[in-house]
RNA sequence: GCCAGCGUAGCUCAGUGGUAGAGCAGCGGUUUCGUAAACCGCAGGUCAAGGGUUCGACUCCCUUCGCUGGCUCCA
C-alpha cells in the first residue's frame, strides 16, 4: 500500500469513529430525550463520547443503545454539515449548556455543525456521508470523566467504543486486549509469587516476595556495576529528614500534595521522603569543591513514599513507597551537554539490555507552576533539545510538562503489546543548587553555582518489574528469571540424585529448585511450565546411570541430554551474555 | 479524591429473603510413573467490616475499608 493510500484509510478509519460518536449520542438522545452532551471524538481504536444524564448508565444501557446504534446504521442516515453565525448556533444549543460553552469559545463568528437523523451537534467534521459506512464497532465501558477534564466541574458519564473497518479487525483488536489480560502484572504478579499488596500493610505498598526480589536483585546487581563502570558513586540515604530541608528545598511549598504528613520527633517535625535530592546534595556539600573534581555523579536505589490519592493507585506501575534507580550529577554548565548525552547513552543501553527495543523520547518544557528563571529553563530546554539532536534520537515536544524545577527528558517504553510506560528521566534543576547554595570554586578561585542533573535509568524497581512482566508476559529471559531451572526426578529413588544436580547448580551460581515431591513427572513439567522456568531437568535411571541431565525448555523445543558441567558452561554463557532471547 | 461496578475458602467462580457450594491449591493415604493435570479421603468460610430493615439477610438499605474500569494527577 503506498503512503497516501495508508493516510487514506488512517483518515477514513478516523472520520467513522467520529461518526459512530455522532450516531451514539442520537441513541442516547432518543433513549434519554433530555440528554445534555458533551463532546464526542474519535480516539485510539475507537471513539467516545460524554453525556448528563438523569441517571447512572449500567451496562444494560448499553446493550440497548448498542442496539438502537445499529438501527440507525441500517436505516443508512445522511451526515450533513451546514456553517451558520455564532447566534444561530447559540439558539439551537439553546437547551445544551456544555454545547454554548464551546460555542462561545470558538474564536470565529462562523461555526460548523453536523446533523444525521434526529442529532445535531456542533462540529467542525470531517464525518462519513452515510451512517450505514459504520461498520464493525462495539460499546466497551461507562466511566465518569471531569467536563473538560477539570476535576472542578461536573461529572460526565462517559461512553468507550471501538470500531475498525472490518468485523475481522474488530475482532483482532478485542483479542489484543484479552492477551494483554493474560500479561497483566497484577495477575501474573500473583500467579508466579513475586509480589503482592495487603490491605493490613496498605494500599500502595508492595511486598516483594522472594522471586520478585530474585529478580529484582538481578537488575540492582546489573545496575549497580554499569554505574560503577560509567563513574558514578553510589549511596545509601536514610528514609526521613526535617521538615526544614523540605522547606529549604521548596518540596514543601510546590510538592506538599504528594508528602505524608510529618511525624513528630522529640519535638522536632520530620517527614517521609518524597526524593533523594536533598540527601544528595548534603552528601556533595560535606566538604569544599572543585571544578577539577567535576562531575561528581552520586547515584543511589533510593526508597521514596509519595501520597498519592487512592483512586490513582495501580499495581506496581502507581504505589506509594518506591525505589528510584536515583542519581544526580553535580557539573559545570560547560559539562551539561556532554552529561547528558551519556545519561541518554545509558538509558538506551539499560533499554536494550532488558529487550525494550522501542521507545518514545518527550523533551518536556516550562509548566505553569515553575522555579527560576526564564532565562535558565530557556537554557536548559535548549541544552536537552541538542544532546537529543547530537545523539540524532528522535524526540517530540511535551509542552508544560516538566517539573517545577526544570525541564525534562522523558522515555517511555513500549513493551510486547505496545503499551507506554513512563520510566527513565532526566530532569535538569536549577532550582536547588540555589535554595541549597551548592556550589564549587572554579579556576578563578570564586565560588560559582552548580549545574545539577536528576535521573533515573529505570524509573523506578517496583514500575520498571511490572513493565519488565508484562513485556516478556512473565517469561522472563534466562538472566532474569528468579528459578532458572528446576530438577525433576522421574521417581522417588531418583530424589538423592536430582538434589545433587541442585545443589551443583546453585554453586555454580545457577537459581535452582528441585522438585522432590511423590507425584508424577507430568505434573511436576507442568507445574514448572505455568511458572515460566526456563529449564526443567529431567532425571532418571539413565540420567543417573550417565551422570547426565535431560533438559527440557520451556519454549518447547526438541530436549536434549546433556553432561551437568556442559549445561552449567552453556546456561551461565547465556546468563552473563544476558541473552533476551532465552 | 471523583463517577460507576464489584467484594462468597489460598486461587477461579456458582449461589437473589428460609441451615453456605464446586474445581484447583492444602492436608492424610495409595501409586513410583520418561516430558503439560494419577486415584481415594479429609479439612477449609463471622459470605470484606460495622450498623439498619425483617420472624429470618450472603441476598434489601446505610456507612467504612478494599479492588476493578475510567477521570484528574504521576516514577
Amino acid at each position: 500500500m503506498s503512503t497516501t493510500a495508508k493516510e487514506d484509510k488512517s483518515e477514513q478509519l478516523r472520520k467513522m469513529r467520529h461518526s459512530a460518536s455522532h450516531i451514539m449520542a442520537e441513541a442516547v438522545q432518543s433513549l434519554f430525550p433530555d440528554t445534555k452532551f458533551g463532546i464526542g471524538p474519535a480516539i485510539e481504536n475507537g471513539f467516545y463520547y460524554d453525556f448528563e444524564l438523569p441517571r447512572s448508565l449500567t451496562p444494560d444501557d448499553l446493550i440497548s443503545i448498542e442496539a438502537k446504534m445499529k438501527e440507525i446504521i441500517k436505516n443508512g442516515v445522511p451526515f450533513t454539515q451546514q456553517d451558520m453565525s455564532k447566534k444561530e448556533a447559540r439558539q439551537i444549543f439553546a437547551d445544551q449548556p456544555y454545547k454554548l460553552e464551546l460555542v462561545d469559545e470558538l474564536p470565529d463568528d462562523t461555526v460548523s455543525i453536523y446533523r444525521q437523523g434526529s442529532f445535531t451537534d456542533l462540529c467542525k467534521g470531517p464525518h462519513v456521508a452515510s451512517s450505514r459506512e459504520v461498520r464493525a464497532f462495539k460499546l466497551t465501558t461507562i466511566a465518569g470523566a471531569y467536563w473538560r477534564g477539570d476535576e472542578t466541574r461536573p461529572m460526565l458519564q462517559r461512553i468507550y467504543g471501538v470500531a475498525f473497518l472490518d468485523r475481522k479487525q474488530l475482532k483482532a483488536h478485542l483479542h489484543m486486549i484479552e492477551e494483554a489480560g493474560k500479561r497483566d502484572h497484577r495477575k501474573l504478579g500473583r500467579e508466579l509469587d513475586l509480589y503482592s499488596i495487603s490491605n493490613a500493610i496498605g494500599p500502595g505498598l508492595a511486598l516483594w516476595h522472594p522471586k520478585g526480589a530474585l529478580v529484582r536483585r538481578t537488575i540492582e546487581d546489573f545496575w549497580k556495576d554499569e554505574h560503577l563502570k560509567k563513574g558514578y558513586d553510589l549511596l545509601y540515604t536514610p528514609h526521613i529528614a526535617k521538615s526544614d530541608l523540605w522547606k529549604t528545598s521548596g518540596h514543601w511549598e510546590m510538592y506538599r500534595e504528594n508528602m505524608f504528613s510529618p511525624m513528630d520527633v522529640e519535638g522536632q517535625e520530620y517527614v517521609l521522603k518524597p526524593m533523594n535530592c536533598p540527601f544528595h546534595i548534603m552528601i556533595y556539600k560535606s566538604t569544599l569543591r572543585s571544578y577539577r573534581e567535576l562531575p561528581i555523579r552520586y547515584a543511589e536505589l533510593g526508597t521514596v513514599y509519595r501520597f498519592e490519592r487512592s483512586g490513582v493507585l495501580y499495581g506496581l506501575t502507581r504505589v506509594r513507597g518506591f525505589t528510584q534507580d536515583d542519581a544526580h550529577i553535580f557539573c559545570r554548565r560547560d559539562q551539561l551537554q556532554s552529561e547528558i548525552e551519556g545519561i541518554l547513552e545509558l538509558v538506551q543501553y539499560m533499554m536494550s539490555s532488558f529487550g525494550f527495543e522501542k521507545y518514545d523520547i518527550m523533551l518536556s518544557t516550562r509548566p505553569d507552576k515553575y522555579a527560576g528563571t526564564l532565562e535558565a529553563w530557556d537554557e536548559a530546554t535548549e541544552i536537552l533539545r541538542q544532546a537529543l539532536e547530537h545523539l540524532d534520537l528522535p524526540y517530540e515536544i511535551d509542552p508544560g510538562e516538566g517539573v517545577f524545577y526544570g525541564p525534562k527528558i522523558d522515555v517511555k517504553l513500549r513493551d510486547a503489546l505496545g503499551h507506554t510506560w513512563q520510566g527513565p528521566t532526566i530532569q535538569v534543576d536549577f532550582n536547588l543548587p540555589a535554595r541549597f547554595d551548592v556550589n564549587y570554586i572554579g579556576q578563578d578561585g570564586n565560588e560559582h553555582q552548580i549545574v545539577m542533573i536528576h535521573r533515573t535509568v529505570l524509573g523506578s524497581m517496583e514500575r520498571f518489574l511490572a513493565c519488565l512482566i508484562e513485556h516478556y508476559g512473565g517469561a522472563f529471559p534466562l538472566w532474569l528469571a528468579p528459578v532458572q531451572a528446576v530438577v525433576i526426578p522421574i521417581t522417588d529413588r531418583h530424589a538423592g540424585y536430582a538434589e545433587k544436580i541442585k545443589v551443583a547448580l546453585q554453586e555454580a551460581g545457577i537459581s535452582t529448585r528441585v522438585d522432590t515431591r511423590s507425584e508424577r513427572m507430568n505434573l511436576k513439567i507442568r507445574e514448572a511450565q505455568l511458572q515460566k522456568i526456563p529449564y526443567m531437568l529431567v532425571v532418571g535411571d539413565r540420567e543417573e546411570e550417565n551422570s547426565t541431565i535431560a533438559v527440557r525448555k520451556r519454549t518447547g523445543e526438541k530436549q536434549e541430554t546433556v553432561t551437568l558441567n556442559d549445561f552449567i558452561k552453556t546456561a551461565n554463557t547465556h546468563i552473563k551474555e544476558r541473552d533476551n532471547e532465552l
